[in-house]
DNA sequence: TAACAAAATTAGAATTATTCTAAAAAAATT
DNA sequence: AATTTTTTTAGAATAATTCTAATTTTGTTA
């Protein structure tokens, strides 16, 4: 375990939002002023093969990280541009179902209005 | 409705494949020789906003394009690559279920083996 | 712990996908 | 047919990511 490595970790735990690389990048050169960008996708990529965290695939712009590896969807907020975690109970199953094979891992995004906003414009 | 529009969404709806812009740039270009890139993402964007087609965003590789709006699924084979397109029944009222918002649309990509691979493979 | 091998890091160049720009062409409107 | 609006074009610009090759760090073995 490099002090790269551990900076990227420690950045990427630090708070729950879903960060690009270029925003870890910077959050990690605070604390370690001479890593290098190459260094924070390199650690990204083996981070995400070493199931330890999970891209996003960006819509539109950068890809995103997330600090855990269980798979779960994503709701883009049409309004605010928020992004927030959701669980849908019993999705493997479902999938499982659709599908007639065993999923590795699956990435959902979601849109539609958050709750917060919802509740600010009313339905 | 300008030829090249035209030409787009012919190339588009000409096989089940989802191509990439520089796949459906190269399928328009053999149609209409003048034909220019900036055109063809243009196109996509208008269609993908009066959803008609739908943009699928790409895994490391560049994003792909739907011929079809209806939100579905993608199976991506890991052993062959292949994407598959999957319906699962009911999605949407399970979505509302867990999120507790309408879901205006979503993007489910599911990483498994096909059906074709799990044959040559075994499990 | 010194010497060596293997792995990771660095800065910056290169590449890829996409967007932008401003002039020209085509389409729609009057 | 003239004018306005929209679309297209070629290529430059940008953004995100990957590559490269030299250097440094880490891990291993004696």
């Amino acid at each position: 375990m490099t002090r790269q490595r551990a900076v990227i970790l420690e950045v990427l735990r630090s708070d729950k939002c879903h960060h690009t690389a270029e925003e870890l990048f910077d959050l990690a050169k605070s604390k370690l002023p001479t890593i290098s960008r190459a260094t924070v996708y390199n650690n990204l990529h083996s981070l995400e093969q070493e199931q330890i965290i999970r891209r996003i695939s960006g819509d539109g712009g950068p890809d995103r990280y997330d600090n855990a590896f269980i798979p779960h969807g994503h709701l883009i907020c049409t309004e605010c541009g928020s992004v927030f975690d959701i669980d849908i109970p019993g999705i493997d199953a479902i999938l499982y179902d659709s599908i007639g094979t065993m999923v590795e891992s699956y990435e959902l995004k979601v849109r539609g209005r958050c709750a917060r906003c919802s509740l600010a414009i009313g339905e």
